[in-house]
RNA sequence: GACCCCUUCGUCUAGCGGUUAGGACACGUCCCUUUCACGGAUGCGACAGGAGUUCGAUUCUCCUAGGGGUCGCCA
């Protein structure tokens, strides 16, 4: 039986890299049938902070990994916050004390002996890594003050919480050979494990806290992103599943997952091709799905939604046109206001030739007649004034969408003016001829 | 400074001694089209450099360069 875990320190938001260290272990738990452990590491109380602890959660949440032990979930090796472990990081002092293995500064630190060994590092990415024995200082594994390091409390509740494999940053494996040798002080056999890349900037250098697309909660969930999609993207980065094709379900990414093939060099984060994995997942969306997802984006841009129905059907008509669930409220505001406003060349157009009143005047009389409001009898409606008025259908359209939403691009005529109604529909093209005299 | 990891199109990558070096994103062009998009087609574009091993290196070895990481009483 597998068992792995995220271990965050809360000191800020679930980063990109946090998050798909975190994908990786979720999915080999959920691929062997394995645990995902939760641990929240605040051993440093200076920088810990309750809300950074609950915005890693929510973020967690938000991707759609689920932890079968850990905060909210319980488990049979808890308390998982290292801040309230310290009884048994206490009692592991003692098997060092025991063992002579530390010994206490005149500052009141202690510090564990090395073995000042070579030490070999078994890794499922990078193979067997050898370091040699050292000639650094030994490691501080408990302050004056009696809180815990993290190289200590890390290595501790692995053992105690049967760690069987870690999946972590890259940027852990030079310092890895410092936990082996505690894991043998205390007699323990070390995880296996699997130090994956780092993700960079598109410059290549690191990605920290204030680097675009960084933050989970500020960068994806409020920027409109779909968490399947970011899930799907963050998985590529570092691993490509031997599959045809890149958009994979979380399913199909569990049944492909194999730690032998990730990555043993660093990616860079491309925020374009994040959009464009958020596109294809934003337009598999059903009318219903697309209306769910984008809902708050659209309230909070200021529009109310009265009909469901007709929001659903508004937001999924422009929903090839965008990538992202903040791009929609600028589609589709019209739908949900009969003030809306004209674009500055699209009122200058209308105004451009006396003829367009005439054309609209005929559009409008058009449906005025009709009996049965749907697509199709719009767009035939649409296409008889044409044809009366001796101009190709591709004259009117534009005019019709100018007066109808204010603006030059968006769905098909007929979708606009079907969805908003017959009543509505002539009144703003009444209201629009007035405007342009 | 020491140690560790890495190096194929701009980016993510396929490749595991013999390929016209393939795909995706981005970008260009064309088609479709009432707009904007979607979609389809097509183009542009890479093996960091140098030695070796070999009949033959993108692929194996070494060196150099470059990038990243670690050397905390941060995690």
């Amino acid at each position: 039986m597998t068992r792995v875990r995220f271990a965050p320190s809360p000191t800020g938001d679930l980063h990109v890299g946090g998050a798909r260290t975190a994908l990786f272990n979720w999915l080999f738990a959920r691929k062997t049938g394995g645990t995902f452990i939760l641990r929240v590491e605040d051993t440093d109380g200076a920088r810990n902070t309750e809300e950074a602890a609950q915005g890693i959660l929510k973020g967690l949440r938000w991707l759609g990994l689920d932890w079968d032990e850990g905060p909210d979930a319980g488990g049979d090796y808890g308390p998982y916050f290292q801040s309230q472990r310290k009884a048994i990081y206490d009692a592991y002092l003692a098997k060092l004390e025991a063992a002579g293995r530390v010994y206490t500064e005149d500052s009141g630190a202690v510090r564990f002996k090395f073995s000042r060994t070579p030490i070999k590092v078994h890794d499922l990415v990078c193979g067997d890594v050898m370091f040699a024995a050292t000639e650094e200082p030994d490691m501080t594994v408990r302050r004056p003050d009696g809180s815990y390091i993290f190289h200590f409390v890390n290595v501790v509740d692995d053992i105690e919480m049967k760690m069987t494999h870690v999946f972590r940053g890259e940027d852990h494996l030079s310092n890895t050979w410092k936990h082996i040798d505690l894991f043998n002080a205390f007699g323990a056999t070390p995880p296996t494990y699997a130090h994956i890349p780092l993700i960079l900037n598109p410059d290549g250098t690191k990605m920290s806290k204030r680097d675009e697309g960084s933050a989970v909660e500020k960068s994806y969930m409020n920027e409109g992103f779909l968490p399947e999609a970011v899930f799907n993207y963050l998985c590529l980065l570092g691993w490509t599943p031997r599959t045809e094709g890149e958009k994979l379900s979380r399913e199909a990414l569990v049944n492909l997952f194999d730690p032998a093939e990730i990555h043993n060099a660093n990616a860079r984060f491309d925020m374009h091709k994040c959009q464009w994995f958020n596109a294809q997942y934003l337009r598999a969306l059903s009318a219903e799905e697309l209306l769910f997802s984008c809902r708050r984006f659209i309230e909070k841009a200021g529009y109310t939604i009265t009909d469901d129905a007709v929001a659903a059907a508004a937001v999924y008509s422009v929903k090839e046109k965008v990538s992202l669930l903040t791009e929609i409220p600028a589609w589709v505001h019209y739908f949900f206001r009969s003030d809306y406003p004209y674009e500055d060349d699209v009122m200058a157009k209308l105004k451009a030739k006396p003829e367009n009143a005439t054309l609209l005047k005929a559009a409008a009389d058009g449906f005025r007649t009709l009996t049965d409001w749907s697509e199709t009898t719009v767009q035939s409606a649409i296409e008889e004034a044409a044809k009366a008025h001796s101009v190709k259908p591709g004259a009117l359209m534009p005019l019709l969408r100018f007066a109808l939403s204010g603006q030059s691009r968006g769905p098909g005529v007929n979708t606009i003016g079907h969805l908003i109604g017959q009543e509505s529909t002539l009144q703003r093209i009444e209201n629009t001829l007035g405007l342009i005299g």
